[in-house]
DNA sequence: GCCAACGTTGGC
DNA sequence: GCCAACGTTGGC
């Protein structure tokens, strides 16, 4: 399967890239996760080391902050079975875990934050999936074009 | 804080 | 299987 692009969406006042940057081996597993689709995607499509949007979204303003990478393979995710945690899931079975996740890793900030206002103005983005209406996908694909797209925007 | 859009749940 | 109710997301 060749390379694939993504964009995961984080709050910053939660977790930001700066977050990312400082973590542990500048890297995080992906908690938290529970919507079938964003999961799928994560789970049997995404491959070790694609390149991966770190979009901030509830922020002021919204947008792309930088570049992780798809760092592990999937694994269950453990909130799942935190009867204290807020991602707690008491219907997951333990022994066929509902909700997985994986490890993204820090590449580098974009030279400037590029804003989901500036992303509209741009015609060749225009059918991104982040731009479509009402969308709620915490993670997604990229055209290989839109992410070349936007890489030259950044400079 | 508001609210539109959307996914999930559960009664029937 | 339908669909109303509800909870969440996320821009504004």
């Amino acid at each position: 399967m060749s390379k694939c692009y993504w964009l995961i969406k984080s709050e910053p006042d939660v977790f930001s890239i700066d977050d990312l940057k400082k973590a542990k081996n500048q890297s995080t597993a992906w908690d938290g996760v529970r919507n079938y689709q964003a999961r799928n995607f994560m789970r049997d499509e995404m491959q070790i080391g694609d390149q991966v949007f770190f979009y901030h979204s509830n922020a002021t303003p919204p947008g792309i902050a930088g570049i992780a990478e798809v760092a592990s393979e999937p694994y269950p995710d453990p909130s799942q079975f935190n009867s204290g945690s807020k991602y707690f899931d008491a219907s997951s079975p333990q022994d066929n875990p509902r909700w997985v996740l994986r490890d993204f890793k820090y590449v580098r900030h974009l030279k400037r934050f590029i804003s989901l206002d500036e992303l509209k103005q741009h015609e060749a983005l225009a059918d991104m999936r982040l731009l479509a209406r009402g969308n709620r996908l915490s993670i997604m694909p990229v055209d290989k074009a839109h992410w070349q797209y936007i890489l030259k925007l950044e400079r």
